[in-house]
DNA sequence: CAGGATGTCTAGCGTTGCTAGGGTGGAGTG
DNA sequence: CACTCCACCCTAGCAACGCTAGACATCCTG
């Protein structure tokens, strides 16, 4: 391996990274649907063929996106548990910041959590950013609580109902702080 | 207005409701991505411009079957309701009831609460079956629970947290029981 | 029976995801 | 230094999409 291959390996990474940012901007300005392979193209200045040098197809990409945002989203959880002034609080404070991220980052969310994706949940080979958002949701339940994974599962389809319900005017828009309230109440107390 | 033209006005409601259900059959046969404006103006041996004579387009086509399908639902929970042995139970058999529903029709339930349709859920304007189905929610809970809506709000949201996450893989498609009976026992007891 | 309205079809527009095939320019070799 | 070759990228195009304009036929009305 020449340096001249291992510098053209770096500037094709650096080319794949930058599609998948040039995706997720062009999504977040202007939603999933305006982004079609001809105006990403465009965006990176690169003709359409060379996306499918760099990904499978168009569902590649959205995951490509997808994956980076899980990553975020497990961060953002992690900070939001960590400054929380302990572990009867952390259950609210994460599922805070859960929903605080699918409201600021709609478009992403729907990427990571809706759209479909090539993305491998709940099995051996689960990518670490999806087990370490997960693994978030787990930490807010007591070690010894034996049913922990069970309880993160169905925290998890709970607020995720609720964002995506709220966010599609499914239910109303407002009303969010009652809902995690009661959610909350319902689940503390058998954390 | 003639005999002639209300002959003419059935046939075309007749007509209206073969284009819906013909979207449906193909949709569950095929998934909604097969189903294009071409395919369905086959099905129904009539040309395509017939079909936007109909709906103002395919979000449209989408929406009644949609509408259909919550009728379907309103009345299938109304069912599990009533055959319970007392409102104890009724909330446990509406849940239940909603998450076969979901994983029975997937295709049906998609259209209803995850694309993107033209129904106005929870405003003036709802139509009576998102009103039914949504109040089969409500009466699971005790009249006198000042906060009963909010109640059924979350738990709709859980249930369809519950239902599309493991739909597209996101959680394990077994362990539906476990997740039903957490969630029962988290509520039943403040109902 | 002529005239008009109603209804339906053929044909086509612009866009989509995706791909085949040609051309160009730099890397390696004699 | 010259030549070959290969890796890369672009132009052009395919089939299918949602949707619509305009021609044609069919039927009711005066």
């Amino acid at each position: 391996m020449s340096a001249i291959s291992e510098r053209r390996e770096r500037e094709r990474a650096r080319r794949h990274q930058l599609i998948i940012t040039a995706a997720r901007d062009l999504a977040e300005a202007e939603g999933w649907e305006a982004v079609t392979t001809r105006r990403l193209a465009e965006r990176v200045e690169y003709s359409q063929p060379v996306l499918y040098s760099h990904f499978d197809g168009k569902d590649a990409i959205v995951s490509a996106v997808a994956l980076d945002g899980i990553s975020e989203l497990a961060a953002h959880l992690r900070r939001a548990r960590q400054a929380a002034p302990g572990p009867a609080h952390a259950l609210r404070a994460v599922c805070r910041a859960y929903l605080d991220f699918a409201t600021e980052r709609p478009v992403l969310y729907e990427a990571m959590f809706v759209l479909p994706t090539n993305l491998k949940f709940a099995s051996a080979e689960t990518p670490p950013p999806l087990r370490a958002a997960f693994g978030e949701f787990v930490s807010c339940f007591r070690p010894d609580n034996e049913r922990r994974e069970l309880f993160a599962e169905v925290l998890w389809s709970a607020l995720h109902g609720i964002a995506t319900l709220s966010r599609s005017g499914r239910i109303p828009p407002d009303g969010q702080e009652e809902r995690l309230g009661l959610l909350i109440t319902q689940i503390a107390d058998t954390r």
